[in-house]
DNA sequence: CATGAAACTGAGAGTAGCTCTCAAAAACTA
DNA sequence: TAGTTTTTGAGAGCTACTCTCAGTTTCATG
């Protein structure tokens, strides 16, 4: 029933309830996307082209495009917004709202880097490499964002279209992507839970008094 | 001394100073500014090609990219962000963090939109209708906000590339993207400034307890 | 002025992402 | 088995964008 979920960790021979034809589809969105990673690997992001994309997937072109709108979205494609939702919403309703974010947002860390950690690296490395990824992937988090505008709105009672409840959720979903960007940039060394914590204690309570001394 | 904000609002025959070289350069680029605008409004973003816009300013497609890298730029390019790191370096040293972003973003807004309504409006709907735009917009925010993890540094003695002062500036200019966002979805209805000022509470103080009823 | 260096421009060819159409093949349904 | 729907491949076409190269314009000399 949640087909997102069940598109990542792949072994070939599951999934028996689904037809003949969801299956195939499922193998060939796995075979476009095995073989983009393996290609940006050897070659880098740009030189990679589309055209060899599908060859190494052993499909047209236009397939390619028929499964992922853009290039892009062919590294970034997250399947866990759905996931965040549901966790989010198997909350206490009583938990304070800071603490029921912080909750979330570590354990969607912990199954983004855990599940796969070579792909969380390579796609972190490259929204810091590539604009045009970089810029994609700002766009889904706007996505999210919105996601959140709706479970805030759920838990508390807001109008989830208010400003207040959109300028919050945005600074978000934007201060864990640069956090997902620092991690990237200092070559994966931090520990990103670690990172992700001390993010949300700024967003919750702004700048620090006075940076704890930490150079490296 | 400053040909960001001197090639805006522009008399056609100022600027003495300038070499000839330097003027035809600041025309051209208005020139192809102002087609810019004009086939928007009369075609839409997608329908207007960069043919056409060279053809109504008068230049051939090749001079279009040599002054802009890409069709969203045209539109887009602010030339604000020196102006305000200009702005921020005059406030007194003492002042509190808080009140001179306060400060200076109001006075940002208030340039920006005071300068030119009519572009102003059109720029944030474009921000809204169209991805590619509304993703070039968050690039040159993130600019912004690097830019501001520079200034705090240099106010309050901390390190700028630490994750704390980067996801705190990346809030800021988010928070003011998605401002811009809400005043062009609801029709430019609302006072800048003040959306502004909302804006900031929330990024100071998180969310207000309880919205204080507000339907138009 | 005149002359040479430097910058600016136009023309055109080429790449690649992306869209669309249409006919063939595969998978489901009865 | 026959018929319907879905998926696919092939290819044409559009446009943003890059690069090169020759021709022109501007600037700084003697």
């Amino acid at each position: 029933m949640n087909p997102m979920t069940a598109a990542r960790t792949t072994s070939p021979a599951d999934r028996p309830q689904l037809g003949l034809r969801e299956r195939k589809k499922i193998k060939t969105r796995e075979a476009i996307r095995t073989a983009t990673y393996a290609l940006i690997k050897e070659q880098g992001y740009d030189a990679t082209t589309i055209d060899q994309i599908a060859e190494r997937a052993e499909v047209s072109p236009s397939t390619v495009f028929r499964y992922f709108p853009t290039k892009e979205d062919i590294v970034l494609t997250d399947e866990w917004d759905p996931i965040l939702l549901e966790e989010l919403r198997a909350r206490p309703v009583d938990e304070p709202w800071p603490d029921t974010v912080r909750y979330v947002m570590l354990k969607a860390a912990r199954m983004g880097v855990k599940d796969d950690l070579e792909v969380a690296r390579l796609r972190t490395h490259l929204l810091v490499q590539v604009p045009a990824v970089r810029s994609r992937m700002m766009e889904s988090m706007s996505v999210t964002g919105r996601m959140f505008c709706g479970a805030i709105a759920e838990r508390t009672g807001r109008d989830p279209d208010s400003l207040e409840v959109r300028v919050y959720a945005m600074s978000l979903v934007g201060g864990l992507l640069e956090a997902s960007m620092y991690w990237a940039e200092r070559g994966h060394r931090d520990d990103f839970e670690d990172l992700l914590d001390r993010t949300l204690n700024v967003l919750e309570h702004g700048l620090p008094r006075q940076n704890p001394g930490e150079k490296p």
